[in-house]
DNA sequence: ATAGCCATGTAACCAGTTACATGATTTC
DNA sequence: GAAATCATGTAACTGGTTACATGGCTAT
């Protein structure tokens, strides 16, 4: 348990979300993972367990409070005014610097001890993903209704697939490949 | 102990570039700590804790071999010849796909119940803080010689830094900001 | 009404961070 | 040669992931 007992201060990132989403009325663990992978989830990734354990982290801290257990001790949680404070207070509080963990770039770092078709082939499966990244950002972007702060977010999004994307051509001038015989 | 005991099989990527770094020569976990922050620290965060650890289970598992210890129990450590095995394997895997973790985005999503101002003030810090990273970056890439796969990574940083700087430029338009007035 | 599947929650484990301990080294 | 500082390592805790358990639902 995370921000309990001791910890009666500093509500962490993926706690605040919850309550964030909160705001729009009670809702079961699961409903808040469904939303959080829709809302978030692309920037802020969370699981099923990390949302259980934080909501009975925010409830023992009277942050939310929680239903009547339905089936499958299903319950609903709801927003406490102690915990609209609590979300109020941290978004106004300067968020930290990003994190980034690209794995294939420390494959890159090591390339000197990697056979060079190999390293294209990885190049090429990333850049797939990418592009399918790309074209459903863009898709969002044209086709939903979306308000001001999502259509923020998901600009990004966009900047940074494409900036994947340069980078990657860019790499084929760096690392002397010739172009693709597809 | 991550990789000990019952797992002897894949390696983590923190431990496997430790791996990686001992190909040329022994060294202390400073030492490589040292290496690791200069050479990756900027797509692969790691800590003197992580580093220490790893150590400790790679050496339980026979990639790497621990010295004599020195003065304050400081030991370099040697990699054998499965460890050179074990990373070679590790680098031909398909490395995994990116990770982003930005919380300043998290802020951003749930801009509607934030005061405008606010957001730009912590907007205005995030930005100067990308400029300087830019600058770095772009300061290395003409000053140091740089190997092939260095220069690969360095363009990345050099992409991804200069997408941030374009979308935030994007959001004085989407939030419909009036022009900075400094 | 029962077999299989899916929804929902939990628990055990691994990775990452922070805060601390302690022995060397410098400096006055 | 004692005090302060720094280098190096360790331990305790928080956060993140994976794998599991089990109750309810669906379909035949």
């Amino acid at each position: 348990m995370p921000l309990t007992a001791r910890n009666p201060g500093p509500l962490n990132p993926t706690a605040a979300s919850l309550l964030g989403f909160l705001h729009s009325g009670a809702a079961t663990g699961d409903e808040l993972l469904a939303v959080a992978e829709a809302m978030i989830g692309d920037f802020w990734h969370l699981t099923r367990s990390q949302v259980y354990r934080e909501l009975a982290a925010l409830a023992e801290h009277g942050l939310v409070r929680a239903g009547e257990p339905g089936p499958r001790s299903r319950r609903a949680f709801e927003l406490t005014a102690a915990g609209r404070e609590a979300f109020t207070r941290w978004l106004a509080e300067p968020p930290g610097g990003e994190q980034i963990r690209y794995p294939l770039l420390l494959t890159l770092a090591f390339g000197g001890h990697l056979d060079g078709g190999l390293l294209r082939e990885h190049l090429t499966d990333h850049r797939i993903e990418h592009e399918g990244r790309l074209t459903r950002y863009l898709e969002l972007d044209r086709a939903d209704a979306l308000d001001d702060y999502q259509r923020a977010t998901l600009s990004f999004g966009i900047h940074y697939e494409r900036a994947v994307l340069a980078w990657m051509d860019d790499l084929r001038r760096l690392l002397k490949w010739p172009a693709e015989g597809e």
